[in-house]
DNA sequence: GCCAACGTTGGC
DNA sequence: GCCAACGTTGGC
Protein backbone atom coordinates (compact mmCIF):
# COMPACT_ATOMS: atom_id res chain seq x y z
CA UNK A 1 0.00 0.00 0.00
CA UNK A 2 1.19 3.68 -0.73
CA UNK A 3 0.83 6.86 0.87
CA UNK A 4 -0.09 10.57 -0.91
CA UNK A 5 -0.97 13.53 0.13
CA UNK A 6 -3.42 15.78 -2.26
CA UNK A 7 -4.23 19.32 -1.97
CA UNK A 8 -7.52 20.93 -2.55
CA UNK A 9 -8.73 24.78 -2.07
CA UNK A 10 -11.44 24.12 0.01
CA UNK A 11 -13.07 27.00 -1.42
CA UNK A 12 -13.11 25.32 -4.76
CA UNK A 13 -13.65 21.67 -2.80
CA UNK A 14 -13.01 20.78 0.77
CA UNK A 15 -12.90 17.33 2.47
CA UNK A 16 -16.06 18.17 3.99
CA UNK A 17 -17.38 18.31 -0.05
CA UNK A 18 -15.68 14.67 -0.55
CA UNK A 19 -17.55 13.65 2.74
CA UNK A 20 -20.60 14.57 0.96
CA UNK A 21 -19.92 12.77 -2.20
CA UNK A 22 -20.34 9.54 -0.13
CA UNK A 23 -18.73 6.05 -0.62
CA UNK A 24 -18.60 6.65 -4.36
CA UNK A 25 -16.37 9.38 -3.93
CA UNK A 26 -15.07 12.00 -6.80
CA UNK A 27 -12.92 11.65 -9.63
CA UNK A 28 -9.88 14.03 -8.87
CA UNK A 29 -9.85 15.62 -12.05
CA UNK A 30 -8.03 18.87 -13.36
CA UNK A 31 -4.64 17.71 -12.33
CA UNK A 32 -2.62 19.53 -14.99
CA UNK A 33 1.05 18.70 -14.03
CA UNK A 34 3.25 15.68 -15.40
CA UNK A 35 5.33 14.39 -12.04
CA UNK A 36 1.32 14.87 -10.10
CA UNK A 37 -0.49 12.50 -13.60
CA UNK A 38 2.41 10.50 -13.45
CA UNK A 39 2.23 9.75 -9.25
CA UNK A 40 -1.93 9.11 -10.05
CA UNK A 41 -1.69 7.12 -13.56
CA UNK A 42 1.64 4.74 -12.43
CA UNK A 43 1.63 4.46 -8.85
CA UNK A 44 -1.71 4.93 -7.20
CA UNK A 45 -3.41 1.66 -6.37
CA UNK A 46 -7.04 1.54 -4.89
CA UNK A 47 -7.37 1.16 -1.32
CA UNK A 48 -3.72 3.56 -1.10
CA UNK A 49 -4.19 6.26 1.68
CA UNK A 50 -4.37 10.12 0.73
CA UNK A 51 -3.62 12.63 3.02
CA UNK A 52 -5.86 15.38 2.26
CA UNK A 53 -4.29 18.83 2.36
CA UNK A 54 -6.49 22.71 2.28
CA UNK A 55 -4.45 25.18 0.70
CA UNK A 56 -5.02 28.71 0.04
CA UNK A 57 -7.44 29.43 2.97
CA UNK A 58 -7.22 30.72 6.48
CA UNK A 59 -5.81 27.59 8.22
CA UNK A 60 -3.69 25.74 6.02
CA UNK A 61 -2.93 22.11 6.23
CA UNK A 62 -3.63 18.79 6.32
CA UNK A 63 -7.89 18.25 7.44
CA UNK A 64 -8.49 13.97 6.90
CA UNK A 65 -7.73 11.11 5.20
CA UNK A 66 -9.64 10.00 1.87
CA UNK A 67 -9.08 6.95 0.14
CA UNK A 68 -8.57 5.93 -3.69
CA UNK A 69 -11.24 4.09 -4.74
CA UNK A 70 -11.10 3.94 -8.31
CA UNK A 71 -7.45 3.74 -10.29
CA UNK A 72 -6.38 6.16 -12.82
CA UNK A 73 -8.50 6.90 -16.24
CA UNK A 74 -8.43 9.63 -19.00
CA UNK A 75 -9.61 12.93 -16.92
CA UNK A 76 -12.82 13.77 -19.11
CA UNK A 77 -12.47 17.49 -18.59
CA UNK A 78 -9.53 17.28 -21.03
CA UNK A 79 -12.26 16.58 -23.72
CA UNK A 80 -14.57 18.83 -23.17
CA UNK A 81 -14.28 22.47 -24.69
CA UNK A 82 -15.97 24.03 -22.23
CA UNK A 83 -14.44 22.55 -19.51
CA UNK A 84 -11.73 25.25 -17.84
CA UNK A 85 -9.50 22.29 -18.11
CA UNK A 86 -10.01 21.40 -21.83
CA UNK A 87 -6.65 20.20 -23.43
CA UNK A 88 -6.63 20.72 -27.50
CA UNK A 89 -3.80 18.46 -27.96
CA UNK A 90 -5.34 15.49 -25.88
CA UNK A 91 -7.25 13.09 -27.80
CA UNK A 92 -9.47 9.89 -27.07
CA UNK A 93 -7.24 7.69 -28.21
CA UNK A 94 -4.10 9.56 -27.03
CA UNK A 95 -5.50 10.86 -23.63
CA UNK A 96 -2.61 13.40 -21.45
CA UNK A 97 -4.41 13.47 -18.71
CA UNK A 98 -5.30 10.71 -16.00
CA UNK A 99 -7.40 11.20 -12.90
CA UNK A 100 -8.47 8.62 -9.71
CA UNK A 101 -11.42 8.50 -7.75
CA UNK A 102 -11.13 9.20 -3.93
CA UNK A 103 -13.37 8.76 -1.19
CA UNK A 104 -13.69 10.01 2.28
CA UNK A 105 -12.60 8.16 5.02
CA UNK A 106 -11.49 10.13 8.05
CA UNK A 107 -11.32 13.93 9.35
CA UNK A 108 -8.66 14.81 12.05
CA UNK A 109 -10.04 16.37 15.35
CA UNK A 110 -7.99 18.87 14.20
CA UNK A 111 -5.88 20.52 11.69
CA UNK A 112 -2.02 19.67 11.41
CA UNK A 113 -0.69 22.77 10.10
CA UNK A 114 1.80 23.54 7.40
CA UNK A 115 3.23 25.55 10.48
CA UNK A 116 3.36 22.30 12.76
CA UNK A 117 4.36 20.20 9.59
CA UNK A 118 7.33 22.66 9.10
CA UNK A 119 8.60 22.69 12.86
CA UNK A 120 8.55 18.86 13.21
CA UNK A 121 11.78 17.85 13.01
CA UNK A 122 10.75 14.37 11.15
CA UNK A 123 8.41 16.19 8.96
CA UNK A 124 10.06 19.28 7.55
CA UNK A 125 11.79 17.55 4.42
CA UNK A 126 8.76 16.02 2.98
CA UNK A 127 7.15 16.89 -0.50
CA UNK A 128 4.98 19.23 0.56
CA UNK A 129 7.31 21.47 2.61
CA UNK A 130 10.38 20.69 -0.24
CA UNK A 131 8.48 20.26 -3.34
CA UNK A 132 6.12 23.96 -4.37
CA UNK A 133 3.67 23.60 -6.44
CA UNK A 134 2.71 19.93 -6.91
CA UNK A 135 -0.70 19.16 -5.26
CA UNK A 136 -0.18 15.23 -5.71
CA UNK A 137 2.24 14.04 -3.71
CA UNK A 138 3.88 10.60 -2.36
CA UNK A 139 4.44 10.47 1.55
CA UNK A 140 6.31 7.83 3.17
CA UNK A 141 4.79 5.97 5.85
CA UNK A 142 5.93 7.05 8.61
CA UNK A 143 5.40 10.68 7.70
CA UNK A 144 1.78 9.41 7.06
CA UNK A 145 1.65 7.98 10.44
CA UNK A 146 3.12 10.68 12.40
CA UNK A 147 0.39 13.44 10.52
CA UNK A 148 -2.32 11.25 11.29
CA UNK A 149 -1.12 10.84 14.91
CA UNK A 150 -1.16 14.47 15.12
CA UNK A 151 -4.17 15.20 13.75
CA UNK A 152 -6.07 12.47 16.11
CA UNK A 153 -4.91 14.72 19.02
CA UNK A 154 -7.83 16.65 20.32
C1' DG B 1 -2.84 41.71 -3.15
C1' DC B 2 2.07 40.63 -3.30
C1' DC B 3 5.55 37.92 -4.82
C1' DA B 4 8.75 33.77 -4.86
C1' DA B 5 9.03 29.34 -6.87
C1' DC B 6 8.98 26.93 -10.79
C1' DG B 7 6.75 24.35 -14.72
C1' DT B 8 5.55 25.28 -19.56
C1' DT B 9 5.78 27.51 -23.98
C1' DG B 10 7.75 29.08 -27.99
C1' DG B 11 11.28 31.67 -30.70
C1' DC B 12 15.61 30.97 -32.39
C1' DG C 1 18.40 22.23 -27.29
C1' DC C 2 18.68 26.74 -24.98
C1' DC C 3 16.56 30.03 -22.42
C1' DA C 4 13.60 34.22 -21.83
C1' DA C 5 8.88 35.15 -21.26
C1' DC C 6 4.90 33.84 -19.29
C1' DG C 7 1.37 31.71 -16.33
C1' DT C 8 0.11 29.35 -12.14
C1' DT C 9 0.49 27.97 -7.39
C1' DG C 10 0.14 28.98 -2.88
C1' DG C 11 1.92 31.12 1.55
C1' DC C 12 1.74 35.27 3.76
Amino acid sequence: MNYWLVKSEPDDFSLNDLKAKGSKGEGWNGVRNYQARNFMRDDMRVGDLVLFYHSSCKSVGVVGIARVVRAAYPDPTQFDPHSAYYDAKATNNTPRWYQVDIAFESKFNSLVSLQTIKSHPELSEIALITRSRLSVMPIEPAHFHIIKALGSMS
